[in-house]
Formats: C-alpha cells, structure tokens, sequence
DNA sequence: TGAACATATGAACAAGTATTCATGTGTTCA
DNA sequence: TGAACACATGAATACTTGTTCATATGTTCA
C-alpha cells in the first residue's frame, strides 16, 4: 500500500531532482490549494457562471435573477450565497430586497481568460 | 410548477427591461457556457490543480507526477485525461513513455488570475 | 401589531465524480 | 517472440453537490 509510491516507478525522476525541487517550491501551501481549488469549482457550474453574466450588466435582486434565468428563487439564493462564500460577489440590502452585485474585476477577467480558452 | 417563473415577482424587473435585454444579448450561446462551466469544472479539483503547477515547472512522464504527489499511476491517468479533454495539457509518446506538458498560456494566466483573488 | 413580501436555509433526493482495482493496449529489448 | 515496462481504461464504490420542498428570518406598511 505504501510501496506503490515509493518505488523506483521509472528513470527520469532521478536524472532532474532540481525540477522535483522546483515543483515542491513553486506548489501553494495546501489552504492557498484548497481555496484556490474551491474557487474554481464555485466557476463550474453554469447556473452561477449565468447569475455571474446577469451581474456583469446591473446589480440586481434575487428575484429577478430568477426570473431572468427561469429557475425558482429559492435555487438562485443557494447559489449566491455560494458565490458570497468566495467572494465573488457582495449584497446590500434595501428595504425587503436585497440587491447583489459582483466583488471585484477579477471575476470578469477569470470568465474572460477562460472563454477565450473555450472559442479559440 | 409553471406559475412560479412567470409570475410578477418584484416590481424592479419592469422597470429595467433595457437590462433583461442586455443580459440576454450578452449570455453566451447554450454550446459556449456549457464549454465554459465544463473548463472551470477541471480546474476545480485539487488533483489536477496540483497536476497543472507540476508541469509549470517542465514536461513530465505520468509516472513521475504520481511519484511528486504521491499518488497513484492510474489515478493520475484518469484525472490527464481529463485534463486533455479540456485541451489544457498536450501529450507526446516518446518510446514507452508519455510526456504531458501545458497545451497553451491560458492555463497558466487563469490560474494566476484565481491565485491573485484567492491570496488578496 | 399582523399580513404580505423578499430572501435565507435545513433536509432530502437525484445526479455527478474521484479514486481504486483489475485488466487491456502499446512499446522496447533480450 | 515473449517478458517487462509505462500508460490507459472500464466498472464499482464512496463521496460530493444542485435543486426542490417546506419553513424560517427580516422588512414594510396599513
């Protein structure tokens, strides 16, 4: 069980221990991995990519965002608070209504990077 | 079970609808978001993170990437695959080994952008 | 205060996924 | 050719996750 990783698994290893080096530098600390990890997988899924979209026209409400994208409230309130959770987007509330609206620039750009990944 | 989508649910959606035509103008195609939500699902795993910053460093054979994160050989196959599929890594055989490396820049620019949020 | 409204949330279920195990494919070399 | 090696892959399983349903919280206004 503990062999299979220890192993001498093949020969190119051993010829460049700098790049092991280098990996084991460059590699984040495992909480930056976890966060960045998580992060990205808040962008893989299309329903909040689509509330992301509608929030790059207007801030705009829960309910309307449900309504533009044709699913039930309750469905878009989980996955903003997803969203929230990696900030990637900030509410206010006024009166009854609580408005969201995206964090930072960043998200445009990380959306923007990976599009042009997919059309190229 | 129709009802709930189209009924009036605030009164804001009406005020604005300059802004439910943008968001839909600007939506991408059903093919492209699924593509889009489909390539972020990738990187939203921590394996294939981890797979990806190994080859920042240099090409390498699957079985010295299962060595440097001590897993094993199969496992690391499925999750190149993967990877492949998303064209985020490209493969070449060199007798009987298999050299992966990072197909293209977008990989490493979209990391970085989720690097840069998550570290802020 | 209480009714109506906008949103949040817990539990449950269905659907999807990462890893393991066993085995298959393709290559080298004696 | 056949044994050894590096990698790929199908099936099974344990785990995660998105949506729904029912209900709770917080706000407004008559």
């Amino acid at each position: 069980m503990e062999d299979q990783y220890n192993v001498e698994c093949c020969d190119f290893i051993h010829a460049h221990e700098d790049i092991v080096e280098r990996v084991r530098r460059e590699l984040p600390t495992e909480d930056t991995l976890y966060d960045l990890t998580e992060l990205f997988r808040i962008f893989g899924d299309s329903t909040r990519i689509r509330i992301l979209y509608v929030l790059f026209e207007s801030e705009m409400c829960v309910c309307d965002i449900a309504l533009l994208l044709g699913m039930t409230q309750s469905a878009i309130s989980h996955q903003l608070r997803a969203l929230k959770g990696a900030r990637l987007v900030k509410s206010r509330r006024d009166g009854k209504t609580v408005f969201y609206s995206l964090a930072d620039a960043h998200v445009r750009t990380i959306i923007d990077q990976g599009l042009e990944h997919v059309t190229e």
